[in-house]
DNA sequence: ACAAAACAGTTTGCATGCAAATATTTTGTG
DNA sequence: CACAAAATATTTGCATGCAAACTGTTTTGT
């Protein structure tokens, strides 16, 4: 009993760290945004939408929209803001008029040029500092973690003890 | 060199499904959060505020916010909202007239009650269920990635070639 | 052929979230 | 003591982000 239970405090420890470092991956996401919105004048989102199209050339707003795994409302508006700065244009579809084709500007283009790796770059360096194994682990624990959170998704409720 | 190239490229490998699990990890936050406000009408912020304010008797705005590591200028408005609907009160602080003592009120205090274990509840029953030996692996390899995250917060531009 | 359903994009309304500016109060320094 | 500096909370302005409602267009089913 006495094994079992230190073996509990043991993982609620290293779960409340774990949820601490989460949060820290995800601050540190957010400055590494404000400090690229600081170098070009471009907020992350922003910043992602111009490079998910330079990497596909040319998107519906419902494409780019699932490429970044956000709402097509609020890509609208994300798209909105770029078009009024002259780095996209939207054009609408021959084929199927419901459509929007945006395409880069030129000045969206250069832009991009001297522009940061979007957002997740910042993540992606840390990982690659890391040695292999420690990555495949990682992967792999992570992996674990978000299928279980989408597994039980339901009744949650109360698992722990208020202590 | 072959040996160097395709463990580079298992890396990166590895690295992409992580970002791709911690993309996971965040949205499946997001519906819980989403599932819990179904529940019982409030957000995640709010009922996290509420959460906090609870185990702690009472707190200034300033301490909340630091809790909650968010701008005190955010928690304004989350706790406008709690007033507006009698979960909580503000109280002008005697000993320092800058300040205010927000408490629950027994409203607010009835509704934690019945409500689930905030937000992070769900990702911390996920890390329950996993063996304790994959939780201190994850612990510490997500503490790396942290860390080195904040270190690097500078220059990472361009760290990835275009391919 | 044509009504019904599905789809693409937008608009509206709301809740975060931060930065910067402001008002009020407290503290520290000369 | 006086006055500058710091601290606390709020307000304002802006950018996400989603859900729901709405418009127009295309596809589907009968």
């Amino acid at each position: 009993m006495q094994t079992v239970l230190s073996e509990a405090q043991a993982k609620h420890h290293h779960a409340e760290e774990a949820v601490q470092s989460l949060r820290r991956i995800v601050k540190a996401l957010h400055d590494y945004s404000t400090s690229v919105e600081q170098q070009i004048g471009l907020t992350g989102p922003q910043l992602w939408a111009l490079w998910e199209l330079s990497r596909a050339g040319s998107l519906s707003l419902k494409a780019l929209s699932a490429q970044m795994h956000l709402d097509p409302s609020t890509v609208t508006g994300v798209v909105d803001r770029l078009q009024r700065r002259n780095l996209l244009v939207r054009v609408p579809d021959p084929e199927d008029r419901r459509r929007v084709i945006l395409s880069l500007t030129v000045a969206g283009a250069q832009l991009l040029k001297r522009a940061p790796h979007p957002a997740q770059g910042q993540l992606l360096h840390a990982l690659h500092a890391m040695p292999l194994k420690e990555v495949e682990r990682l992967d792999h624990a992570l992996k674990q973690v978000a299928t279980l959170m989408e597994v039980d998704s339901t009744d949650v409720r109360f698992f722990f003890a208020e202590t």
